[in-house]
This record gives C-alpha cells, sequence and structure tokens, in this order.
RNA sequence: GGCGGUGUAGCUCAGUUGGUUAGAGCAGCGGAAUCAUAAUCCGCGUGUCCGGGGUUCAAGUCCCUGCACCGCCA
C-alpha cells in the first residue's frame, strides 16, 4: 500500500485564520489526503498550531490572559473550526507539546555536536518596564529619516527607510509605551546554514518535478549576495521551548527559548508523534513516517503552504534535518500557493477585512466554502473573492448542476416507479456511450488529482457532473416512460447509480454533501471505482432510497449583498 | 534600488517542448425540453493575446524594450 506523508503549514496561534489563509494550505492539503485516502493510500496527515513567540505573549496580554492558557484556548477553537471545514487532519497538534520539546532539543543538540552551531553576541533593546527585550519592530519611535513618529524599529512604515532600533529619536516600547529602555549585550545561539550551503544546493538539485518558483526562491536564497546566511535561532522570551542541549542544560543560554521558526517546522514531526501518543501506539510507529532507516524510506511526503512560506521548507527545515546527520525523511514535494485577495484587496487579519472561518460556517455549511474555494485556489497567481462570483459559483456548480440531478432523478423514479431501484430495460448505445465518457473523463480527473492540480481537477469532476445532465436529457426518461416504461427504468437505474458514482468521486471536495447522497442512496461509498460501467450497475433493482432534502440551497441576491455589506469593513 | 510575478473575450481564468481558423466556465442572446432547486440541454465569440521592436518558414508562446499592477528583498 503506498504510504503518503502529508503536513499543512501551521497556522499561528493568534486568532482566527481567514480564507485567504485556509485556502493556501489546510484546505488543499485536506482534498489530497481525503483523496489518497480514497484511492488506498496509508495516509499520514499533520496540521498543528504554531504557538511561540513574541504575538502569541502580546495576544495573550491583550487577552488578560497567561499565554499558556491563551495557546490552550485558541487552539481548541481552530481545532474546532477545522473540524468545522472538515479538515480530516490524522492529528491537530500543538508545537507547544512535550514532543516538540524534546524533538527541539534534540535537533539542536545534534546540530551542535555537528559543529554547526556557534554562540554569538549581539546588542538588543531592553525594556526594564515590560522586564523583557524587545523585537526590533516592538521599539517605536520617530524616524530620523522623515521625522514620522511611530516609525518602527525595523523599518518606517513612512518613508520605508530601513531602521536599527538605536536609530529611532524617543524611542519607546510598542508593548507598554515605556520609554525606559537599555541597550544590552545578550548571546544567541546562530546556525551555520553557510556551512550547509552545499548540501542544500545538492538535495534541491536531485529534487525533480517541482514548481519552478519554488526551486528559483529556494536557489535565490542559496546563492544570491554572499549566499545563504547564518541564523540566529535563539530569543530572550518566556514562552518557547528552553534552549537545551538534548537533554542537558546549555551553559550560558539559561531563561532563553528557541525562536518560533526553529521549532514550528519540527512540529510536524512532534505532531505525528503526538499521534501516536494519543492513539497509544508506541515510537515505531510515528517514527517509520519519520526515519528512513527505521521504515519510511518508501513515504512520499507532501508539503502545503502559501509561497511566503517556501524559504523555510526548502532551507532552513531541510537544513536542521540535513544538519543533524540523521536519516530523517525530507520533503518530496511541495505545492506553493499564491494568495487569495479580498474584492478588491488584501484579506487582513490585523485589519479584520475579508471572510473568517468561524463567520464563514455560521453563514454557510462548509461544502460551499470548499467547493469555491478549491475550484478557484490561487495555484498559479493570485485570485479574487468576490461575492458575485462565489453567489454565481456556488449556485451554478452545486445546486444547478450536482444538486439539482441529485433531485430530479430521486423524484422523478419516485413518482414513476416508487423509492427503489427500477427493474427492467437493458443499456443501449446511449449508455455504453456515457460509460466511455465517464471513463475518459475519471481518468483525467484522477490524473489531475495525483499531480494535485487542483483547479483542473475541479473542472474536470464538474464536466463528469455536466455528463449525467446531458445524458439525462438525451435519454429523457420521462417521455420515455410513456412509450417504453422498461426503457425508462433501465435510464433512471443508471441515472440513480450515478448519484452514488458522483457521491465517491466529490468526496474529496464536499464531504457533507457526498455522505447526504450516499446516505440518500443507502450505500456504503467505500471504494473508488475501478470499473466505470461496474460502478453504475451496484444498486440492483429494488434497492431502495430516499429523496433527500435540497443539497444546496442556492444563494439569494438578498444575502449576497447582506454578507458583501456585512463584511465589507472590519471585523467586529 | 535589486529580484520575481502578472497583464489573453464583459467577468474569472486555461493555453504543454514556438506550428493548422486562440480556448473553457460564468454572464448575454436564440432555441429545445418540461423529470427537477424557474433547474437542464443545444447553438451563438469581428478578442490590437498590455504597447513597440527583433529572431523564425512560423510567436500569446523565445529575445530586447516601454507601460501598468502586485509581491519579496535590501
Amino acid at each position: 500500500m503506498p504510504r503518503t506523508l502529508i503536513t499543512s503549514a501551521i497556522p499561528y496561534i493568534n486568532g482566527i485564520k481567514h480564507l485567504g489563509n485556509l485556502v493556501g494550505s489546510q484546505l488543499p492539503a485536506d482534498l489530497h489526503a481525503r483523496y489518497l485516502r480514497a484511492r488506498g493510500h496509508e495516509v499520514m496527515f499533520i496540521c498543528a498550531t504554531d504557538e511561540h513567540g513574541t504575538p502569541a505573549e502580546l495576544a495573550a496580554k491583550k487577552a488578560g490572559k497567561p499565554v499558556a492558557e491563551y495557546c490552550a484556548e485558541m487552539w481548541q477553537v481552530q481545532k474546532d473550526l477545522a473540524e468545522g471545514f472538515r479538515l480530516s487532519f490524522d492529528h491537530f497538534g500543538r508545537s507547544s507539546s512535550p514532543q516538540n520539546h524534546r524533538l527541539t532539543q534534540h535537533f539542536a543538540g545534534r546540530l551542535d555536536a555537528a559543529g554547526l552551531i556557534e554562540e554569538r553576541s549581539s546588542r538588543q533593546v531592553y525594556s526594564n518596564a515590560d522586564a523583557r527585550f524587545l523585537p526590533d519592530r516592538y521599539v517605536e519611535g520617530t524616524c530620523p529619516n522623515c521625522g514620522y513618529d511611530r516609525a518602527r524599529g525595523d523599518q518606517c512604515e513612512n518613508c520605508t527607510k530601513q531602521l536599527d532600533p538605536t536609530d529611532l529619536i524617543e524611542p519607546r516600547s510598542a508593548i507598554s509605551g515605556s520609554t525606559d529602555l537599555e541597550v544590552r549585550e545578550t548571546k544567541h545561539l546562530f546556525l551555520l546554514q553557510s556551512k550547509l550551503r552545499n548540501a542544500l544546493d545538492e538535495w534541491i538539485d536531485g529534487q525533480t518535478g517541482w514548481p519552478v518558483l519554488t526551486t528559483s526562491i529556494a536557489k535565490k536564497w542559496l546563492h544570491d549576495g554572499e549566499g545563504l546566511q547564518d541564523r540566529g535561532i535563539t530569543r530572550d522570551l518566556d514562552w518557547g521551548i528552553p534552549v537545551r542541549k538534548g537533554p542537558d542544560p546549555w551553559p550560558g543560554m539559561e531563561g532563553k527559548v528557541f525562536y518560533v521558526w526553529f521549532d514550528a517546522p519540527i512540529e510536524y514531526i512532534a505532531g505525528t508523534a503526538e499521534w501516536a501518543e494519543a492513539n497509544g501506539h508506541d515510537d515505531t510507529a510515528w517514527r517509520r513516517w519519520w526515519r528512513e532507516d527505521e521504515g519510511a524510506e518508501d513515504v512520499r511526503y507532501v508539503q502545503f503552504m502559501g509561497k511566503d512560506n517556501v524559504p523555510f521548507h526548502t532551507l532552513s527545515f531541510p537544513a536542521t534535518l540535513i544538519g543533524s546527520g540523521e536519516p530523517w525523511k525530507k520533503v518530496d514535494y511541495l505545492k506553493s500557493f499564491n494568495y487569495l485577495n479580498y474584492d478588491g484587496g488584501q484579506f487582513s487579519t490585523s485589519q479584520g477585512r475579508g471572510v473568517f472561518m468561524d463567520q464563514a460556517l455560521s453563514i454557510l455549511p462548509a461544502d460551499y466554502w470548499r467547493w469555491w474555494l478549491l475550484s478557484h485556489v490561487p495555484e498559479n497567481g493570485d485570485t479574487e473573492f468576490t461575492w458575485e462570483g462565489f453567489q454565481s459559483g456556488v449556485n451554478k456548480d452545486l445546486a444547478d448542476v450536482l444538486g439539482n440531478f441529485v433531485s430530479r432523478v430521486t423524484k422523478f423514479c419516485r413518482s414513476k416507479f416508487g423509492e427503489a431501484v427500477p427493474e427492467g430495460g437493458a443499456w443501449g448505445d446511449a449508455e455504453q456511450a456515457l460509460v466511455a465518457r465517464l471513463s475518459a473523463g475519471l481518468t483525467a480527473y484522477q490524473r489531475h488529482m495525483d499531480a494535485i492540480e487542483i483547479r483542473k481537477a475541479a473542472g474536470e469532476l464538474r464536466g463528469l457532473w455536466v455528463a449525467g445532465n446531458e445524458y439525462l436529457q438525451e435519454a429523457a426518461p420521462w417521455a420515455a416512460f410513456k412509450t417504453d416504461p422498461d426503457r425508462a427504468a433501465m435510464q433512471i437505474r443508471l441515472a440513480l447509480n450515478l448519484i452514488g458514482f458522483y457521491a465517491v468521486i466529490s468526496r474529496p471536495f464536499i464531504p457533507d454533501a457526498a455522505d447526504a447522497m450516499l446516505s440518500a442512496m443507502r450505500m456504503q461509498g467505500d471504494g473508488w471505482p475501478q470499473d466505470v460501467a461496474a460502478a453504475l450497475s451496484m444498486l440492483e433493482p429494488g434497492h431502495g432510497f430516499e429523496v433527500p432534502d435540497v443539497l444546496f440551497a442556492k444563494i439569494t441576491d438578498e444575502q449576497r449583498d447582506g454578507w458583501a455589506a456585512q463584511f465589507a469593513g472590519t471585523r467586529a
């Protein structure tokens, strides 16, 4: 059985994600996981929350809660929303887990033993009032260049001049506003990525079939200017994974934690370890996915992420894995996405612009969003979300083409033959032609799904739905019924089978509707169709079914306009 | 400023290694049908493929250049 390891970029903990975040990693990853499971692969699909770093601390402070408590709550919120969108993670972990603590410390220890870590001193701004070091961007002051009084310590947003926090006039803490600041000497660990440049270069050269965008970003960072830079992997914070050398203390690093970007990708591995523990398995259960010397040599590892995450996944994380000197599984295929824009601008978490996951589920079922987002996923360029486009896409594809097909077939059968698959008649040329059409379409669909060409796959799937309507239109069982009831029975028997066929192949996109279709047809729906003719003969005459409720209610113009107005401003 | 991306029908987008009259969905127009969520099916596109040069027997597709928009980096 083929084995596939799938990870989605892990969402940051400080709030509910918007649809742009969802469509850029978790949702396409879920589609792939569901598809491969349906095709009989053994799949391990891991996601988690990314919990460390200053923004989490500040969000917790703003919420008036201890950061650990805040993260625990937000993890639950994000987990529930993921379930609401039917994201089928095998495990949704936390980067703050004990497993990640151990693994992150383990990797740091290995990297140090390999001579890849160096201690360096630097001078950073310390806030006495906040009792903490301030990252550059949390120091505010007046820009020496343009006089803007809210310039940040890394850059002035007004004149875009690159700044050092010590350049600022009248610097103050962005956290407390305190001006009681001083510059202190502090030591940090640096990962000597420069020493791994050749190894990374070789590894990337060995990858075939990666998108040009992915390899070009990696190559640029490897070779541009002075080449790959060494990277600080520790911070002066309380909330994070304490710096340790494996299980041992790291002299001189007391009170410091690892940088969030060092521990976050390791959570992919740790999350799998969390899965094992949660399910009562021992370590071999997760190591067979991650260690090439312990069973992972035949695993295919696919990552999903937005394009902004590509450098970390092509360079930083591989540097950690390669530098460890241990045979950890590295990514085989990296699928990255562009951005989803909202109605002429960007989705924005900080400005609350656009539709957020909780809001989306509060107005429409998950399948509506899944279908539209996946069929418009920004694979080749940025994509635009507009309420008009969403409405027409959903109404046409789901309500008119698929939903109505189910409705017309089941209702016609009920009125003419009753609520059971009718008997009589035999396939003719039209039915054979339909099988040929569906077989070709299914093959194309599978090819696109295998290649993770999501928009093309969605288009092909839609075409298969249309083919059913075309057949029905040409066969016209409502006309045949008057002159040749057996023939009408055969036609409608085929159409009823088609509902089950559609349910199975559409399930990765619209799992709830697919389940409703299967349930109405009283089918299990397990088993991907190997042979279309056989799949369309599964339901025997006499097999009972129900007419389901309307699968997809249409979005009205009033609803559309109301939502457009509701989400035009900022989030309450 | 450096790097990269994008610019194709009213809208959203496909267009593989350059090769016949540039495609799809939606919207629009016309028709068929009436089983169905007023749903479905069929037919209909005179587009400066952003502008300008160039390479070639042949360019939306390659090269140069200009413009517009968008990112990333410094």
